[in-house]
DNA sequence: CCTGAAATATGATTTGGATCATATGATGCC
DNA sequence: GGCATCATATGATCCAAATCATATTTCAGG
């Protein structure tokens, strides 16, 4: 759960659980509040003019969603469970009032301002074209964290050219492979 | 200048101006707040572990930039001017103090919401591999407002590349090309 | 322990976008 | 009006990353 929302009274706090193919929310209904992920995964889409849909943005367990849906009447797109899942609703006056608290408007803030600027990083990182500075550019960014797989699809390239990468790094002695599957930064 | 700080008195307001290469502040620094881009660029830079320069962030007119120094002690990144212009600096304490304001408080949010839901759509179509659905998905997001160049720059292709896109679009009758250098979807 | 699934890893082939080149239409400026 | 500059536009070539293929290692579950 995103700090600041432990400062929401629990009476706020509205817990379900969804099976895959199920919508959190539809696009054009009145907004209640934003929600946040506690397992499975969540996609937001967008219909185009001819049907088809564009994901928005995919919220993974910890992540929240519909942020904005708090200042505004409607949801302007589609939630969908991509993964049968467990969620948290967070009612939207009471976050609205909550902002009364400096305590939590400072928090919220916070949390508001890294989250810009660690998704302004991972646009510059993925505008990176050439695979080992992307790679690269991942690791000084503290990307690669669990699997290269994540990693991968983190950077968006294929895990395959990823694999390359990585190795032409350690070849290069610009990064460190002490054992399969593991790689950091030389000190 | 992005909403929110038209609440923040006046006196925490600095402007200053600097030349192209100049820093407006450096990594380790004391943090004494955040910066609004009036004109120029800046671009926000970490040093890698051999000395590379990464860039984490460009700055346009009416962006902000280091929102989150408001929340720490030192800048953890280096702002460099890529082209001379004219900035505001706004004082961290005053912007702290803000938060007791429930009407600054909620404009910051709305602003930060409404941004963070910009960026992740962004991530999501820049992640779209083939060309010409990733221009299709940046006109259904309303991404082309000015210059096909800019529009190019903002999807991470090629201006070549997104010209191609946009004629295939044009020819398959999914967008439409009514005079030279405009194209907007068929509604 | 055995089995299946997923992560790790690398080779071969294909392809789509970057790059280079070129041309024309628009726009501003002196 | 003439000139420079930039956006628009498209063709040709090249290359790097996607894709397909395959093998090994790891690990969870029966």
């Amino acid at each position: 759960m995103p700090e600041p929302y432990n400062l929401i009274p629990p009476s706020a706090l509205r817990p379900l659980t969804r099976a895959a193919g199920d919508t959190v929310f539809r696009q054009g209904a009145w907004t209640c509040g934003l929600y946040v992920v506690k397992c499975g995964r969540v996609h937001l889409e967008r219909v185009g003019p001819d049907g088809e849909r564009f994901i928005i943005y995919r919220a993974e367990p910890g992540m929240s969603l519909a942020e904005a849906s708090v200042f505004s009447d409607r949801y302007h797109c589609d939630a969908v469970v991509a993964e049968a899942g467990a969620f948290v609703q967070i009612d939207k006056a009471a976050v609205l009032s909550a902002f009364a608290d400096p305590d939590f408007a400072r928090a919220y803030a916070r949390q508001a301002a890294q989250q810009i600027q660690a998704q302004r990083q991972a646009l510059e990182i993925v505008g990176i074209r050439r695979a080992e500075e992307r790679v690269y550019a991942g690791m000084v960014a503290g990307l690669l964290e669990s699997s290269v797989v994540d990693f991968a699809s983190a950077l968006h390239l294929s895990h395959e050219a990823t694999y390359r990468a990585l190795r032409k790094l350690v070849n290069d002695g610009r990064i460190a492979n002490p054992t399969r599957g593991t790689y950091h930064l030389r000190p």
